[in-house]
DNA sequence: TTGAAAACCTACTATTTCAGTAGTATTATA
DNA sequence: TATAATACTACTGAAATAGTAGGTTTTCAA
């Protein structure tokens, strides 16, 4: 019940593409220095988020990433669904929501995963690049603190 | 991002001695078998379940297993904190609730976990054993579906 | 026009976790 | 005392995780 490196490298990312929106194109060893992730790793990272349209990219010389899309209409499910597969809790579900189990008739736990399921989706659906960025700036103001 | 089948297990387990609880002592093979679950396996599971007080046993002939307490006393996230170790939903923190990362100080995703972790627990812990046994029943009267 | 800096692509690998199996020892009862 | 049950410990195959490694292609600037 962990969200891989994966998914949180994805995360850090965007965060740090988000927060310097305004440098133009970014390269990817800039954001593997800033944020101590390999950069090949995330080299391997990179295309799902590039094939959901997430992402912008520059080849060659001076090239780089920037965001696709405005951070407040990023959510931290969608980098997530990207980048885990799902986030079903429980591997009965396929990635299309189909169940995938004999006992579905009558499994008295399934009700249980299709709460959480929601949730946690309605949980992550909830937050933006947007959102984080604010927050953590909120934070360094002092004003932090759940 | 996946509950393993070890508290999957455990949970049906248990509803399956909750249902069962006016059958005395019941041994693991008829729970294998009822379940269709690795009798082997549940051995393993079992004493996670009996450390922490939620199964009474038997040893013996017609030895076997009830619940330690009663199932509105049993929620799904006592269960799956003991069978999964914790819940916590990223590597960063321990069982014990210790942020273990160098860049806790200015983590901006730190309270995106810790946020989640709480959605996460307040819905786990609100069901307990007979809620679901209640469900159940409802289901088979045809008054289902979330 | 060519060298450098970047993204892009594919394969490989060590480690850990998962999901069990196997075998033996211990206990309680008829 | 035979039998039916739990209790305990070690082992194992398969999959997932978290990367490395090495090469190819693209772009731009001098």
């Amino acid at each position: 019940m962990k969200i891989s490196t994966k998914g949180r490298y994805a995360l850090r990312m965007l965060i740090d593409l988000a927060e310097h929106k305004n440098d133009g194109f970014i390269a990817l060893k800039t954001i593997a220095d800033r944020q101590d992730i390999s950069k090949k790793y995330l080299e391997q990272i990179v295309p799902i988020l590039n094939r959901a349209g997430i992402l912008l990219t520059n080849r060659g010389f001076q090239g780089g990433y920037q965001l696709g899309k405005d951070a407040d209409k990023i959510t931290v499910r969608e980098i997530l669904t990207l980048t885990e597969g799902d986030l079903f809790p429980v591997s009965c579900m396929t990635p299309g929501g189909e169940i995938n189990c004999d006992r579905k008739i009558d499994c008295p736990t399934l009700p249980i995963w299709l709460g959480l399921n929601k949730v946690i989706n309605e949980y992550l659906d909830s937050i933006s690049l947007q959102d984080i960025i604010i927050r953590s700036n909120e934070h360094f103001s002092g004003d932090y603190m759940i």
